[in-house]
DNA sequence: CCATAAAGCTAAGGGCATTAGCCAGCAGTG
DNA sequence: CACTGCTGGCTAATGCCCTTAGCTTTATGG
């Protein structure tokens, strides 16, 4: 008996060994992991020649979407761990940093999260779905500050873009000085908070001049 | 007397008619349009056998450099348009606005735009001070909020990272509802105002809670 | 014990970038 | 006016890669 009792023949492989091997170059090819990901160095890796690789994974589009299923989980999970228990600005900031900290832990798989799926492919209903979800916590975390209906939206957008955008370009060393970005992130954080509030109660309008 | 006087020898095709042609195949990928550039491509609609463009071009990432070069041209003129006589909210607002409007209009060469040049190579020196234009020009349009000195950096970034975030997210179909888009930019934007702001006046804090 | 389906293999085709080395003209110079 | 040399084109070849087709082997389940 050598495995479980399944569908489990002979070498050992099979669509999780594979995505395993690959979420493996992924992490080791820093920001390009993903990029540089290959058929050919998983098959390699892997020990077994590369069109053997089709019996468990269709293609390397397919494969990369495997991995960006695998990060996305990843990357809702840290999420949901950071902010349980938090609210508001609060959960606003630990939401943020996760997201950084992770982009920067794992800059490849960071790349497979940007990955999109096709609205209509059936079979990747999983990849849309997982990234559903860490959008759908990032509206969670912002129901706290009781926005309007309509501009939760606007909110969550503003939220993922900034903070994308902030690890876009500080992984694709976009910026000067590697100092102060920590600085410069929880200036960007604190903007967000301070505008996902606004957006919550107009009354207070953003700061003009000096009075 | 074939062309005009100087160093035009006989078929025609030279550094910058490369270029032109390899911009004409980044622009009609759409967002794409940068990755799928490919040397046999820009032969075929040069008239010409692949390993000719080596005559003229380095390699094919030397041609997306050069591309990248022409693309932070654009968006610096662009901008600059924009911007000229206004400033503060105004001139931030305009410069976020034209932005973003380049991208949706050339989503191949905003994708150049984000290639981060070598910061030592010596041949890509042009590369890297067309992009330190850019981030220039946005140090300039925030100089009218008043920014304390060491805090320019971090106002820099906010804006460069929200603007390239929303507008990558938008290029990418990360976002679900093509309605309303505009109306989340315009909150985006307000927020990087209004923070910008409150970066340069410490004193009005962010509203924490509604009183 | 045997049939069958799954998991591997080799062979082959089609892209691509890149290097090496050849050849034809045009531009000047002696 | 002839010659020399540079320059921009070419073909050939190498080495990656993905992908498809079809064969072989093995393990498993009846």
């Amino acid at each position: 008996m050598p495995t479980s009792g399944v569908p489990v023949p002979r070498a050992g492989l099979s669509r999780d060994a594979v995505v395993r091997l690959a979420l493996e170059q992924v992490d080791a090819g820093g920001p390009t992991g993903l990029a540089d990901l290959t058929l050919a160095k998983v098959a390699a890796s892997a020990g077994v020649a590369t069109p053997s690789l089709y019996k468990h994974v269709g293609s390397l589009a397919a494969l990369r979407r495997h991995v960006a299923v695998v990060a996305l989980g990843d990357l809702t999970a840290a999420s949901a761990a950071a902010t349980v228990g938090r609210s508001g600005p609060d959960a606003l900031r630990a939401l943020a940093r996760t997201w950084r900290a992770y982009a920067l832990a794992h800059p490849g798989r960071y790349a497979a999260t940007q990955l999109a799926p096709d609205p209509d492919a059936p079979e990747e209903a999983e990849h849309r779905e997982a990234g559903a979800r860490v959008v759908a916590l990032v509206g969670a975390v912002l129901r706290g500050f009781g926005l309007p209906d309509d501009r939760t939206v606007d909110a969550v957008r503003a939220v993922r873009a900034g903070v994308h955008g902030f690890v876009t370009l500080e992984l694709a060393a976009g910026f000067r000085l590697p100092e102060d970005l920590d600085r410069s992130f929880d200036a960007l954080v604190e903007m967000l908070v301070a505008g996902v509030a606004a957006l919550a109660d107009p009354s207070s309008s953003p700061a003009q001049e000096q009075p």
